[in-house]
DNA sequence: GTGCTCTTAAACAACC
DNA sequence: AGGTTGTTTAAGAGCA
């Protein structure tokens, strides 16, 4: 019979410990791997085509569209540009986002520098079908998995850049007076994009050596740099305008996209900063943004400049407002808003991913994110793979059975390692090992342990003694003990006959749980010194803990880089933690002086924690006596109002509910 | 390999 | 009688 039993927690621990953490992880990685690939392989095939008969539909109606408005008509006129504009904008372009350049800039540009009106039409088709790649890339990407994600993005990117490029080589051949591609030729270029869906820097930087490539002697050889002259006096003219927002149609937005400043203004903040840096003996060139270790460090450019003044010069002849540089600013706010885009979304996905990891994605409660992933160790019949009965009304996972260890074992990595002071093994002594009080320990992650099916990675005997420190007068009956645990942690709402047996167990095999007869019957006590020395013993017996605490203060020390593991986690987490930094800080902190007050006064000062004041207000409310009947989960009303904090609310309302509880 | 700690299981007794 | 409480023993696992 015992036999039996043992064999069966053995065999059970090591899956749990061993063969599901692996398991686990391995499934991770190999899921992470094949969602990469078959999301670079699929989406890139099937958007790619999908998105070429959509921008071609979508170039031909806006070829019709700007047909039917102007038929004909030259806008070489800026007067008439003006008149024409509103009209001239269609849909498509009016959706482009704010950062992209406006369409009456747009507009402006490439009449300015006498674009025929198929040329702007292709151009305006391009724009347009980039914003319908956009969203139809968006659209696939909400429906894909989310590890695809990552390489959508990089094939829009592409898509993007290389329409780009396309439409500059359009602009360069609507100089030469070339017409303009048809409609359909628009969406072309898209189609190679799929084969280079990876957009390492140095294709980025290829891509734009394409794009600055040899058009611009072409340009110049065109008289462009008129142009670019009118445009400089216009640019500078229109920062004073742009002030104005009235004022429809500033030349172009350069002066807040890219590093870009008109090459004006541009010029005359650097003279100025170059004074600051001959003043300051700085290194030349270190501060432009787009000068760098002697080169310049615009888009595919990469010349040579010897010194500051040289980069000046070469910024100013080379990168000189023109087509191209307007251009390449435009490419490069794509690039910067696509990348933007695509780090919201990673964001999100991180966050999903965080929330998944923690509390698993069924929990519909926007519950403080736990800190601690707690995986079970010896627990091992407890585990939730074997879903109880009576778990469905549980509280902690409504649609899910909780599997939090089976699912999900050992996330140090992504969380941080360092912030995890219950993974696995460790578990079991992390309490006592680094004298981490326990509502330190447990405050952040208060929401956690009472909502997740998470054995809490606290020895038995600390959590006991936790439940009797919490309490009013230091003192616990077994039933409130028992209630506490399950009041406490979700865990303990399963399973009541082992872990009660455990914590019976331990009870009487503790020396410093004294049991103490009272008019209430037999309550039970920690003798805090007897506490302390079985701690201090423990400690003692580790070498490299005793190197870590000299003195009393070692528990400052440990608690020191618990709290910066916690303070690491807290940055690593998203926001959404019942502590914020400074509440985790203060939590952390008061386990310190916790801690020390317990070394300082030896257990008989006020070895009462101080209760987590960080916590978010959760309303009480009252447990049934018997809850802690292994029949008897508590509710699922029950327990999310039910929180912790009741311990807190003891304190500060001397009892008024938790002689509602026992 | 050993000792320690912790957990789990179980038997048993006393009490309500 | 049945359940609770409390004690004790035993065995296995993890760790140093």
């Amino acid at each position: 019979m015992m036999q039996e039993s043992a064999t069966e927690t053995i065999s059970n621990s090591s899956m749990s410990q061993n063969g599901m953490s692996t398991l686990s992880s391995s499934q991770l990685e190999a899921g992470s791997r094949d969602g990469r690939s078959s999301a670079g392989d699929t989406s890139s095939e099937v958007s790619t085509v999908e998105l070429l008969h959509l921008q071609q539909q979508q170039a031909l109606q806006a070829a019709r569209q700007l047909l039917l408005q102007q038929p004909g008509s030259g806008l070489k006129s800026p007067k008439s540009q003006d008149k024409q504009r509103p009209l001239q904008v269609p849909v498509s372009v009016a959706m482009m986002s704010p950062q992209v350049i406006t369409p009456q800039q747009m507009q402006q540009i490439l009449q300015q520098q006498v674009l025929s009106p198929q040329q702007l039409q292709a151009l305006l088709q391009q724009q347009q079908a980039v914003m319908l790649q956009q969203q139809q890339q968006q659209q696939q990407q909400q429906q894909l998995a989310a590890q695809q994600l990552v390489f959508q993005q990089q094939l829009l990117q592409m898509q993007q850049l290389q329409q780009q490029q396309h439409l500059l080589n359009m602009q360069r051949q609507g100089l030469l007076s070339l017409p303009g591609p048809a409609p359909g030729q628009a969406a072309l270029p898209g189609q190679t994009l799929p084969q280079s869906a990876g957009l390492s820097p140095a294709e980025l930087q290829q891509l734009w050596k394409d794009v600055t490539g040899g058009g611009a002697h072409s340009m110049e050889d065109n008289g462009i740099k008129h142009s670019n002259s009118d445009l400089s006096t216009n640019n500078s003219s229109s920062t004073t305008s742009s002030s104005n927002p009235a004022k429809a149609s500033p030349p172009i937005s350069h002066h807040s996209i890219a590093n870009g400043q008109s090459p004006a203004l541009n010029h005359r903040r650097e003279r100025e900063r170059e004074r600051e840096r001959d003043s300051l003996h700085e290194e030349s060139g270190g501060t432009h943004p787009l000068y760098g270790h002697g080169v310049c460090k615009w888009p595919g450019c990469e010349n040579i400049c010897e010194d500051y003044g040289q980069f000046l010069k070469h910024l100013n002849s080379e990168h000189a407002l023109d087509d191209r540089s307007t251009a390449q600013c435009r490419v490069q706010m794509q690039v910067v808003q696509q990348l933007e885009i695509q780090l919201s979304k990673e964001r999100e996905r991180l966050q999903a991913m965080m929330a998944h990891l923690h509390m698993r994605p069924s929990e519909p409660k926007s519950s403080p994110k736990p800190l601690n992933l707690v995986s079970s160790v010896t627990m091992s019949k407890n585990l939730p793979s074997i879903s109880p009965p009576n778990l469905p009304q549980t509280p902690t996972t409504p649609t899910a059975p909780i599997t939090p260890m089976a699912a999900m074992p050992q996330v140090p990595s992504v969380l941080g390692g360092a912030n995890v002071p219950s993974m696995g093994a460790m578990r079991r002594r992390h309490s006592d090992k680094y004298s981490m009080p326990l509502s330190s320990e447990i405050a952040p992650n208060y929401e956690f342990y009472k909502n997740a099916d998470v054995r809490p990675p606290f020895t038995y005997a600390t959590l006991i003694r936790q439940a009797i420190m919490d309490s009013a007068d230091m003192q616990l009956t077994l039933n409130e003990i028992y209630s506490w645990f399950t009041r406490t942690f979700a865990y303990f709402r399963r399973n009541a006959a082992t872990w009660k047996n455990a914590v019976r167990h331990n009870l009487s095999l503790h020396k410093c749980f004294v049991r103490v007869e009272n008019v209430k019957g037999a309550v039970w006590t920690v003798d805090e010194m007897e506490y302390q020395k079985r701690r201090s013993q423990k400690i003692t017996g580790s070498p490299s803990l005793v190197k870590n605490l000299p003195s009393s203060l070692g528990y400052g020390s440990a608690l020191n880089a618990s709290l910066q593991a916690a303070l690491a986690e807290t940055s690593l987490c998203h926001g959404r933690l019942s502590g914020s930094p400074p509440t985790l800080l203060h939590s952390a902190h008061e386990g310190l002086n916790g801690s020390l007050d317990h070394l300082d006064t030896n257990g008989h000062g006020s070895p009462r924690y101080s209760p987590p004041v960080h916590m978010p207000p959760i309303h009480v409310k009252e447990e049934p006596l018997n809850m802690d009947d292994d029949d008897c989960p508590m509710s699922l009303v029950t327990t999310a109002n039910h929180s912790p904090e009741l311990d807190d609310d003891r304190e500060l309302e001397e009892g008024n509910l938790s002689e509602d509880l026992e």
